[in-house]
DNA sequence: GATCTTGGTTAGGGTTCACTAACCGAGTGT
DNA sequence: ACACTCGGTTAGTGAACCCTAACCAAGATC
């Protein structure tokens, strides 16, 4: 059954899209309580009320942006680490798959651990579990190259995040520089992630 | 001239006091336009508009609770590097305050990379000249630990406040474990700062 | 002890904002 | 052709919130 797809239905989707889009630039710029749907509309050349023709509220925006970014970093990372058989090319191999998303979607990233307490319960509790799926990935790769108990383990992967996820903060690095960006990136994780532990 | 203190004056300071810290929790917690002035005042036991006997608003109140901080830990940095005469350990001087700093203050923390933008222009260019004089300390200490690039080092300085800052957003440790936290997290800077340059 | 200062109170003004209501005109299906 | 669907519009409602106004009582000053 290929699904029948009018004209309306392509341009509704595509301004979906886009609403999706500009709702996380700007609630990376400004913050969920400080963007209004009125902002966002107009972003996407429409005005205010429009908005609910696509999404059921402010609130549920938030739940599709958090929701997709969430389930891209799952999938992406999943994938990435059933491809590599051996250990150490699997951390590695994750690791340039974030440092990748973060310089990509920096804006996203930001929003997920800004904006995280202005989800719904549900949209809120399905976030956390798929984040908690991701950081397993990491663990489990980790475990894979050194010892520890699961505390530590776990602190090191976030703090490896932390690491990666700063470059959000920092100031937008030209295309030519963003690759050389993410080579340092990649190098310091991975000396972070397997960094002796103190004597 | 002893500064003539009565009972009011103590008590205003005091009350003045406990305000910055429930702003700086409850920002922290929902972030700057998520909590109102009742919210802040209710939070010590005075109601709404009280907060203006001691503060000038809400965006004054955001002021005074980065610029603290910002300065704190420009004043800390600057002493800690100053005791140091040698290179490393002056370096792993300035990443033990930080560490120390970030999961004693947590909340600060997480208010200063997530709410500078709500700032009145002149505090947020008085907290940005702040943090630019603190990673100027930190790039001082690595330049003297390894060459590199200007570009390069201000990317490893941030990205290694960025595994170090990452203790807000993990689940708070308990009071016994944080030792522990804190050497894996130095252990984890120091190796990320030097990490070997991608071949 | 009278006067002034000051940190608190409640009431209210003005604005912003999420969301609803009512309507409209173009694309869709028969 | 014609009824219908639907993504858009503007107007409006109710709530939240920053801040001001007016007042009050206790502490400070003389």
């Amino acid at each position: 059954m290929t699904t029948q797809t009018t004209a309306r239905d392509r341009a509704k989707a595509e301004r979906t899209d886009a609403l999706l889009a500009a709702a996380a630039t700007l609630f990376a710029e400004r913050g969920y309580p400080g963007v209004s749907l009125e902002d966002i509309g107009s972003a996407v050349g429409i005005s205010g009320p429009a908005v609910y023709r696509h999404f059921a509220g402010k609130q549920a925006l938030l739940g599709r942006v958090l929701l997709r970014v969430s389930e891209g970093l799952v999938a992406g990372g999943t994938a990435v680490a059933e491809d590599s058989p051996d250990a150490e090319e699997r951390m590695r191999a994750l690791i340039r798959f974030h440092v990748e998303f973060a310089l990509s979607e920096a804006d996203v990233i930001r929003v997920q651990d800004r904006d995280l307490a202005h989800l719904s319960e549900a949209d809120r509790a399905e976030v956390r579990r798929l984040q908690r799926t991701y950081i397993g990935l990491w663990i489990s790769a980790l475990d894979a190259l050194r010892a520890g108990t699961p505390e530590e383990q776990r602190l090191r992967v976030q703090a490896c995040f932390g690491l990666i996820n700063s470059t959000p903060h920092s100031t937008r690095a030209s295309a030519r520089a963003q690759a050389e960006t993410a080579r340092v990136l990649a190098a310091m994780a991975i000396s972070a992630l397997l960094a002796d532990p103190p004597a």
